[in-house]
DNA sequence: GCCAACGTTGGC
DNA sequence: GCCAACGTTGGC
């Protein structure tokens, strides 16, 4: 028998330039490689559960912001790039017995007009999202279900 | 290109 | 375990 819990929520950052909302929408589903950031990781390796939510954020690029939703559809596994020396990513202090970075896969479910880092930062409502943070940097936060509510609800309507 | 913020590394 | 140096992220 499987524990259920509530579905929770995420905002996933990417850089369009490597995989846009555009890339997910033509491949249905990504493996979410490249996140060398323990705390990133654990959230994949131990949060996040198949069918959770995912606001997908374009950042780097010339109008960061949520370009459209995605979700959860793999358990963890070991991210692949990690042991190829060809890789951006290799880590050669990662073994295939003992792999240090995971990722999940995420699919598409819509694109949304951008909602720019500006506008997220208009509403009273959205005031704590962690990605918001002064100084943030990770490339996956926790997103609550009242941000989830009011920024799939409200602002993409 | 700048730079604030913060994670990681490594000497001690 | 401390902490300075260094590297990276990511908005501007």
């Amino acid at each position: 028998m499987s524990t259920t819990r509530a579905r929770q929520y995420w905002l996933m950052k990417s850089e369009p330039d490597e995989a846009s909302i555009d890339d997910l929408a033509e491949k249905g589903t990504l493996p979410w490689t490249g996140v060398r950031n323990y705390q990133a990781r654990n959230f994949m390796r131990d949060q996040m559960r198949i069918g959770d939510g995912v606001l997908f954020y374009h950042s780097s690029c010339p109008e960061p912001g949520i370009a459209g939703l995605a979700e959860v559809c793999s358990q963890p596994y070991p991210d692949p790039t990690q042991f190829d020396p060809e890789s951006d990513y290799f880590d050669k202090a990662s073994k295939p017995e003992d792999p240090r970075w995971s990722l999940v896969d995420v699919r598409f479910v819509g694109k949304s007009a951008l909602i720019a880092l500006p506008a997220l930062r208009e509403h009273e409502a959205l005031a704590d999202m962690v990605v918001l943070r002064r100084g943030n940097r990770l490339s996956i936060t926790p997103v609550t279900a009242a941000e989830w509510r009011f920024i799939t609800g409200k602002l993409m309507k």
